[in-house]
Order: C-alpha cells, then structure tokens, then sequence
DNA sequence: CCTATTTCTTGATATATATCAAGCAGTTTT
DNA sequence: AAAACTGCTTGATATATATCAAGAAATAGG
C-alpha cells in the first residue's frame, strides 16, 4: 500500500494515469494527519490548495450577519476548495475547517498549474472533476429553488442519513438554508 | 474574415490553439443564424450540444407551480449549455431559448468528447472555461443568499444595465428570484 | 463526577415577500 | 383603428419562515 494509493484510486476510476504523470504528480503531494476543528481556509485569504479527504469530515462556512452560513459538507474520497477563491485565485469570504479528526492529501495550485501546463493530458482530470462537482452545485441549487424547507430536509435525509451523525443540527439547518429553530421543529414532525 | 473567428479569437484569449486543432474543431462545427424565440433545447430531453454565441441573446428557465423560473441569461461571447443536463447527459428539466435573433456556433457533445480525447490539451480549454462558468454561479449563489431582493436588484443593474432593455422584466424578476410585482416595486422607489 | 458551556427545543411574535385581483399601457393581430 | 393580448403597476391580504426568548438536554472541561 503506497502513500497516495487512495487517491490514485479514485483518479483511475476517470482515466488511466501514466506512469511519468503519477511520479510527476507523487512529488507535488502532501499527506497530513490532521485534528477536528483544524482551519483549512480562513476568510479574506486565498485558497491555493486543493484537498482530497482520504478519511474525515471537512464543512464550508461563512459569515452573514453575525451568524455562520454553511456552504457544503464534505466527505471520505471528496476533492475539497474553496471553488469562488480557488478558481478565480481571489480573496475567500468563507472558511473551510474539519468537523473530524481527518487525513487530507493536498497540492498547492502553483503545483497543479504547473501539472496543467507540462502533462497536457492532466487537464482531463481537471476538467471532468470540475464538470462533476458544479453539477453537483446545481442540484442544490435547483433543489432550493425548487422546495421548501421541509422537502429539502427530506431530500438531504434520504441522500445522505448518516451526516445527521457526524455533524450539529444548526449546521444542517444553515445549509439547508433554514434557522436552526426550523429544522428543530421539522425534525420533530418526522418522528 | 473566417467563419469561425469569433470563436477561435475568444479560445485564444485562454491558451494558443494549435493549426491541427484548430483544423479539427473546425471540421466538427456548425453555424447558424437562428430567429428570436427559437428553442435551442426542450425539457425533458438531454443537451446534447455546446452554443457559442457570436451574436444575440439566450435565457434558460424552468418550470415551477406552472410558473417560469429564468435561470440564466447568455450573450455574446458566451459559451451555453444546461449545465447539469450536458455534464451529466440526463434529461434536463430547463429550456434555452433565444431572446434576440442570434448567430450562433456549436458542436455536438459527441464530437466534444472525441476532441477530449484525440487533442489531450483540448482539454484545457474545457476545464478553464468550467471554472470560470462554475465561479460565476457562485458568485450567484452567494448574492442570492447574502442579499435582499433590493440588493440583488441594484447589483445587477449596476453589473448589466443593458441587460433591462434585452429582456422582460418578467424574467430579470424571476432571475431575481422575486415576484413580477416585487420587481415593479423596487423599480418604483428606484427613479 | 460535578460544573460550565453549547446545542436543541418550544412558544410567541415579526417580517419580507408571495399571491390575488383589478386596472392601465403597450403591442400585435385582424 | 378596433379588438385582443401581454406586460406592467398598484393595493390588499396571506404565508412560510425568521427572530426573540427562555427552559431542557446534551456535551465538554476541570
């Protein structure tokens, strides 16, 4: 078992990866073991790491009026940025942070671009992830447009019950787009 | 003057486009001059073609309660597609329409995907143009949840002003998320 | 284990925006 | 040019969900 065999995995499922590629990409790399409650991103600085969860639990957060706005929650064998400061290499108005103890793999994005540039076949992976994941994005986001409070809670416990156990109810709410106090009573009607 | 020069001006602002390539796009494009109001994809069935506008006005909208919701409007020098239906080839649940006579270029997924896989640093241009598309969506997400209808409202007039005499005022409300009559309101108060 | 802190629950009230309705103003059709 | 649409405006009312407040339950710290 090599030391990015989890992530190689996962690439493979999308392309093969030649073998100058994989040793090219082996020596951007870095593992971290790292603690719950770790800060990742902090707001009003720029994201230039991509990271892949190998094992753990990572949330996105914001500030609005005082109160803390969820962006997304991300888990074991998700590739993790902040997409707004990452992509545009701008300054972050939220913050990622870890809500389990986790193991990253991460590359800086001057590493990544330099990955771009000299092994033009690395854009597919690039592209197809990207493609993936703001897929992704608008299915939240039509699902908010779509529903209400309630049948977003539905949705989000049938797509994915076992968040309920590893993150707070208010975090839930928050991304779901409803106060705390909502979910409480929506959770109640359920049971 | 060649008859694909828009198209091959707005690439090359990204990445230099190799004679080969540039011969083998060519070979996969079509051009169209198309009247206002012409449905470039119908719900319920997959987009299964990328447009580039050279000329006109494009607005993508769904169906909610029997009511339009506008996703998006597109103009020119804009690459269009229903984002989740081209990326996951599933059914779309949103229309594109065209709001102005328009000239547009386009290629088939199908022919997409073989230039993915025939022209390796074609993929570049893919995974960029992606992410500029995806950061715009959320630096939509974000002014949807962090602002009021008012906010929202000043903020696109004063980001696309040419925008309110384009289209309806009926779909920039719907774009807005907010009611016609919520719309007229705050232009009101406005002037 | 006891205490302190944080999270969750429940009720009362407030509010932004939607919905309904009807008239007016443009635009297109005949 | 009248008729028929369609879009826009304005007022009255409705509603989903937020906010405020205070107690109960759960979790974490010493």
């Amino acid at each position: 078992m090599h030391m990015y065999d989890s992530l190689f995995v996962f690439l493979s499922q999308l392309n093969t990866v030649s073998g100058e590629l994989k040793e090219a990409i082996t020596r951007c790399l870095t593992k971290q073991e790292l603690k719950k409650k770790t800060l990742l991103l902090q707001e009003g600085k720029v994201c230039d790491r991509v990271y892949f969860i190998e094992k753990g639990l990572a949330r996105a957060y914001y500030f609005m009026d005082g109160q803390e706005i969820t962006s997304w929650f991300m888990k074991e064998n998700d590739m993790i940025i902040s997409v707004y400061s990452f992509f545009s290499q701008r300054i972050s108005y939220e913050n990622m942070e870890l809500e389990e103890d986790s193991i990253l793999i991460s590359i800086t994005n001057k590493d990544l671009q330099m990955l771009y540039r000299q092994f033009p076949e690395f854009n597919f992976f690039g592209r197809v992830l990207t493609e993936d994941y703001y897929v992704r994005s608008e299915e939240r986001i039509i699902s908010h447009r779509m529903q209400t409070a309630e049948q977003r809670y539905e949705a989000l416990f049938k797509s994915s019950p076992s968040l309920f156990n590893r993150v707070l109810n208010k975090h839930i709410a928050s991304y779901l787009g409803m106060s705390a106090e909502t979910l409480s009573r929506i959770r109640k009607k359920r049971k």
